[in-house]
Order: C-alpha cells, then structure tokens, then sequence
DNA sequence: CGGCATCATTGGATCGATCAAGTTGCGGAT
DNA sequence: ATCCGCAACTTGATCGATCCAATGATGCCG
C-alpha cells in the first residue's frame, strides 16, 4: 500500500503530472489514446485525489457544511433530522461532502461560518430554520459566500436562492379535506403570531374557510407548540367544533387528547403521526433537499443563473384514522 | 479581507514562520515573551489555520466521518439521530468536525472508508449498527485505522474500543418495576432470535423473572419490529396476562393498541413514547457519544492506553403513564 | 577567556495537487 | 523553403503549513 501520487500516476502511464491533472479535470484537451492510458493507470493503481491538496491549489474543498440542532429532540425535531438524510444523499450525488456544526445562536453560527471558510475553505452552506430579520444570509452574501436556505427570507427580499414548503397550501388541503368530509366548525390550533411558518399555516386554514363562506371568528388558538400545551388550549375551542387543524403534530396530539372524537390534522408527518394514526400533512423533504443542494452546486460550479431562484414545493396530505 | 497565512502573522511579530507555527503547536517551546508577542499577533490579525496546508504535511486531518442511516425514519430512526447529534457536540469540543455519509449495506460502506481516507485523509471512524459478523471493524483493525463502535462487536473478540448500552439492565429494570408493582405475569414482545440488541432485551426480562421465581414458559412473543406487527403479535399472549415489556417502541404502541389496559413499557424513549406518555427505557444517548468521542481522540492523540476499552452504560427507565 | 552545552529561533525543503508559461511536432498557407 | 498556428504535452513555480538541520545567543565551568 505504497502512497499513489499524481506522479506515481504519470510515471506508470509515461506522462508527465500535468496530463494526468488534465485528464482528470479537462479530459478534452487530452488525445484519446493518452487519456485512456492515463485513465488505466488511475484504476490500476487506485489512485485518488487528495483533497487536501487540490484544495490548497485551487481553494476550493468539495465540502458543504450544514448546522444540525443540538436540543429540541421532541416531536418536530425529527423534521430537520429527515432533511439532513436526503441533504447527504444528494450531495453525495454531487460529488460533495457534508460537514456538520452545531451553533448556540446566530451569532455563535455566524462565527462558525468564518472559521469553517478560513479554517477549512468550506465551499458553501445550507440554511434551515429562517426567520424575521436573520443576520446569517446578510453575512454570507456580504463575503459572496454561496449558499442556498431552506426556508424562505422572511420579510427581507429576495436576494439569494431558497427553497420552502408552501405552507398555506399545506393546511389549505387539510381544510378543504375536512369541509368535504362535511364539518363546518374547523378550528385552527397554531403557534403565537410573528413566526413566518406559523402564520402561514393559519393562513391556509383561514383562506379554506373563507373560501366555503364560513366565519371563523373565535375558532383560531395560538399557544407555544407542546402536546400539554395543545391539550390545554384546545379546551378553548367552542363546544360545537367538529374539526381542528395543527400547526405541529404535537399540538395534534394535544388536541386529540383533550377533544377524543373531533376529527383532527397534524402537520409534519412525523413519526409519531405514523404511529398513531394521525392525519397529517407531509412536507417533501427529500425533494426539498435535493432541489436545495442543486441550486448550490448550481452556484458553486459557476453556472448560476443571473439571477437568483426560488421553488415552493407542495406539501401532501397523508389521510389515516384521525380525519 | 487580505488573506492571512502564518507568514503574514510572522511579520506582524517579527520573528520567522516557524516560531508562529511552534506558538501553535508547541507552545512550550517559545519563550514566554515572543509567545504571547505572536499571540497578539494572531488574534489582532485574526489568524486561523488553513487545514488543508497543515493536513497535507502532517496528513491528519482533524475530522471524522459517521455514517447516516438513508431511509428507516420509522419510530426508531430517531435514535441514531440523537446519538449524532451528540457526537457532533462532542466532537467540536475535542476540536474535530463530523463528516458525513451514506451507504448502502457493508461493502458499500467499506468502499467509502476508502475513498474517505485516501481522498480526504480522515483521521478516524465511529461506527453504529454493529452485528454479527461484521466485516467493517476487521478492514479497518487490518489497515490500522483508529475507529469505535457505538454497540459491541457481536460474537467478535473485543479486540477494539467500543461503548455499549447495557440492553439487559434495561429491560431487568423495567421488569422489576412491573414486579414491584404487583404484576406476575409479564410478557416480553421482542425481534426474531439472532440479533445481539433483541437477545439481550429478552435476556434481562428473562433474568428478572426468573429471579422473582416466575415461570416464563409462552409469555415471549418474537416478531419483526413494527407497530401494526406488535399488535398482531401481542394477541398471542395468554390472556392472564397483565403487562409487557417491549424490545421497541413501536412494538410496545402495537402491544398498547393489541392489549388496553394492560401495563405496557418499549425501550428507546423515542418521541412516540414520549408525546403518548408510554414508559420506556432510555438510551443515555449524549453520554453514549461523548464516551465514544473520548475513547476514539484518545487513539487519535496517540495516547490510547495499550488496551483496548469497553464501556457499558446503564439505561434508564422513565416511568410514564402506561406502566 | 576560550570551550561547550542548552535554549530560542531561523531558512530551506517538502507534502500533492494545479496554474502559468514554455516546448515540441505537424500540417497548411505563403 | 519558411513561417505560422494549433494541438498535445512538459516543466517550474506555487498554495500554506510543518519538518529538519543549522544558526545565533546565553550561561556555566574550568
């Protein structure tokens, strides 16, 4: 197992590095017959690119980086976890690897961006959990940083490339699947006003109802996302809804508890909706990020679009015992 | 922005290249005055090292790679989830970063080992999912790869580091706090015979009753792990019986569904358990990875001690609403 | 006061790839 | 016959750190 080098390469193949370089970064400037020479020696000898010194030549590592969170093990955490599984396949595809980081606030994150540039010349990032006025995106697009988020610039323009679920139509379909089913009094249990997602949510439910005719006053409750926290606030409701939409499985699962017998929808489908049975939309994770790693090797391999790309991708609805 | 390299921080101190990088790495050679002259040095300039430079001459590369499971996000997907978000936190302390990948089935993965030391030079491996026979841990041992598995090596010697949780003590613990609660006849829902986890899960149900003097003649039940399959199963159990330990979560909300009423505990604390108040055994998760993280930059610093080290953590019962 | 060991620091070579500039060979136009 | 252009390939320099051998400074002793 003696070390292969780029010159162990050439020798063998009776070249000199640079052709070898060539035949592996610009095949077309090789002949044919030197290539397919070189190409056997590479297989023969089992050579590999170090990386690490490509990387010092050319600057670039072939890593992304992706911040995955440190607590928040509960229901929905899940969600982020399921991101990162199809965020790593996909950049496999790509040719890149994934680099993981933790972060205690933004601040804290945006201080690891800078040691993960300098440090380790990471070629680009993948944002999760957006929200009102994030300092991460500026930051990055201050130092022309690529980087793709998933989830939409909330309030601010759009500036660089994302990728977001529709929200709105997420409990749009979950309304409209209740209104079919024949209820009339559909509540919507969410989370407080202000978070960009939480509002959407609302808003799908809303614009079902308002849609069908149906007044929706006092059928809206806004507590903190929790299974307690849901039970408790489902008790809210008044006495003659016959449906309810969640912003989260866990409020789902609250309100089944505290409301036994009302139809209900979750949103996330998570593992716990699966195991229970509970109707709940379902978010294309996978897809969301492959299409976000596309649009960064996109930036990453120069052949970005003048301008900067935005996909909503619809969530499903996936109907089980609770409605 | 200029760039900064050891030798712009050189001059800043004035003193050469070599004494900054020796500031570094070997501070206890510099004498105390030029050292901190250079430590100013280096944070007025905010210097950091460029990685790819240092690990191409000393060819390590302060990173290690975990495999992430691509599909399997049922109920119990979770845990290895939990355990790298652990090891995450753990390695950044230690000053290393995660690198992740996928692989399809051991040979796979093997190849990837390959392609990840010689492309990348990682420094080390932490392992999950160890079974019988594996062939993972002899590639590794034979190329003198630093590695530790997360789980013991199945019917292998223990010629490496591992770190274990003890699965029997989980299910005697929750087995004894069903005894003690009066229960006499419990049953134990687990996997077919064969994988080391499952055997052990049922071993220490075994042991606890056998200890209360109990008869275990038809109260285990073997079944592939699932939700609807656990409940399927569970109605094989005699119909005297009050309680059942679970070697899964989703086995024990198939058993909660199969059997109401009865006492029921799974073993993982996985969200499910958590959001339906089920009792189950829990995984120390964090521990479990931060052992995993020491013992692997022990073998990494070259201070492994000569032998190699296992660890066994005790689970812990969280007792719930279901038992 | 010269000799010599010890400590602190320096300068050149090196890791393995790519970049930039140069060389060779060959056909076609002048 | 000479020159030009182009394709195909080669050579030396370089990225930013560390290794290694050598140098200068300092103190101690006979």
């Amino acid at each position: 197992m003696e070390k292969v080098t780029i010159a162990t390469v050439a020798e063998r193949a009776g070249v000199s590095r640079q052709t070898v370089s060539n035949v592996i970064n610009t095949p077309e400037v090789v002949r044919a017959e030197t290539r397919e020479r070189v190409r056997a020696a590479i297989t023969s000898l089992g050579y590999r690119v170090n990386q690490a010194a490509r990387q010092m030549r050319t600057g670039r590592s072939r890593l992304i980086a992706v911040r995955i969170e440190s607590g928040s093990d509960g229901i929905n955490g899940s969600v982020l976890d399921r991101f990162l599984h199809g965020l790593t396949d996909a950049a496999t595809l790509a040719g890149y690897r994934v680099m993981l980081y933790t972060a205690a606030d933004d601040a804290d994150e945006i201080a690891t961006y800078d040691d993960l540039l300098t440090a380790h010349d990471l070629d680009g990032f993948v944002l999760t959990s957006t929200h009102h006025g994030d300092p991460r995106t500026s930051w990055l697009a201050a130092r022309d940083v690529p980087f793709v988020t998933f989830g939409r610039p909330w309030g601010a323009p759009d500036t660089h490339s994302w990728v977001d679920v529709d929200n709105d139509a997420g409990t749009l379909a979950a309304t409209k699947h209740l209104l079919k089913a024949g209820h009339r009094r559909i509540g919507f249990l969410g989370w407080p006003r202000g978070s960009g997602v939480g509002d959407a949510r609302r808003t799908g439910w809303a614009a079902a109802m308002t849609a069908a005719g149906l007044d929706v006053t006092g059928l809206s409750v806004a507590v903190i996302d929790g299974v307690d926290s849901g039970a408790e606030a489902a008790g809210r409701f008044p006495d003659d809804l016959t449906a309810v939409v969640c912003a989260s499985d866990s409020l789902a699962l609250g309100a089944l508890r505290a409301l036994p017998g009302r139809a209900v929808i979750g949103f996330d489908d998570t593992a716990v909706a699966h195991a229970i049975g509970l109707t709940s939309v379902s978010q294309p994770l996978a897809e969301a990020a492959a299409r976000c790693m596309h649009l960064l090797t996109e930036l990453l391999d120069g052949r970005a679009p003048a301008t900067s790309t935005q996909l909503l991708l619809p969530p499903s609805l996936v109907v089980r015992q609770t409605a």
